[in-house]
DNA sequence: CTCCATGTTTAGAA
DNA sequence: CTTCTAAACATGGA
């Protein structure tokens, strides 16, 4: 489940559990993952050489090894890591196995394999290959109301587009626009300075939130539209009124169209 | 079998 | 040049 509160909680995984472990063996199972990089390279810069730091930018994830090069991830649509012990059978799925020298094994899972393995010299050089914005969790407000104001189209699409700013995809656009009180098709050159603040307070809040509540849509507040999503048709938690749904580029939109203008 | 899916790229239209 | 849309990618689940 990859949009920028999933990818942090994998971050923060990594974190407590491959982090500082030393890599033994790899293996690739989706050749069509790589981007920028051989299988060889892949394993060259793994195996053999410990873990010693991660990185997040919108939805990428970065880890460094002690030569100093990272390996990227990038989760796609169906993406997850699975930490265990190597006695456990292996997961479904796996398109990364990456063993370790303490006998546990992270996996790299991907359903559709939509997603992305590279080797890279740092994070900066991949934000600037692939034209990121600055990463939605970690943009200042002023920075966030310059590129607002600088930006044009509607809404939803503004957000979805991580050259603009990264992190934010289908569902947590949805539900920043739903908090924000704002339709998906309005423009950028329509809003208010108030509206614009209100965005960047609101992304905040619904990011931090999102991930306290380890970014499972059961588990998210009542009041937002996440955990209804899964729901053909549903009412809005604020006004009761039936939640909206239409095609944006090609995406499920949903909306209330008497809460957001 | 059909439709849909949290992402990105790309071709074509406006 | 920019924005928007639909299709494509590969695959599973309802």
């Amino acid at each position: 489940m990859p949009e920028l509160p999933d990818v942090e909680l994998e971050k923060r995984y990594l974190d407590h559990t491959a982090r500082a472990k030393r890599v033994t063996r790899t293996h690739l199972h989706a050749p069509g993952l790589l981007y920028h990089t051989s299988a060889q390279t892949l394993y060259q810069n793994l195996s053999g050489h410990r873990i010693t730091d991660t990185h997040r930018h919108g939805k990428f994830l970065f880890t460094e090894l002690e030569h100093g090069r990272w390996l990227v991830l990038h989760f796609g649509m169906t993406g997850t890591l699975v930490y265990q012990h190597a006695d456990q059978p292996a997961p479904d799925y796996a398109v990364l196995v990456v063993e370790l020298d303490n006998d546990y094994v992270l996996f790299y899972l991907s359903r559709r394999k939509l997603g992305r393995i590279g080797i890279a010299a740092s994070p900066d050089e991949v934000i600037e290959a692939e034209d990121l914005g600055p990463d939605a969790l970690a943009i200042s407000k002023a920075h966030f109301e310059a590129a607002i104001q600088g930006g044009r189209g509607q809404l939803k699409n503004w957000f979805m587009d991580q050259s603009h700013l990264a992190g934010l995809g289908n569902i947590y656009t949805d539900e920043l626009l739903y908090h924000a009180g704002l339709h998906p098709r309005r423009t950028l050159k329509s809003l208010s300075a108030d509206d614009i603040g209100r965005l960047y307070t609101k992304m905040q809040h619904v990011l931090k939130t999102a991930i306290e509540h380890k970014a499972d849509p059961k588990d998210m507040p009542r009041t937002w539209l996440l955990p209804h999503r899964d729901q053909k048709e549903f009412n809005c938690p604020r006004c009761q009124g039936a939640v909206d749904t239409i095609k944006l580029s090609g995406r499920t939109t949903y909306f209330c169209s008497r809460c957001q203008r």
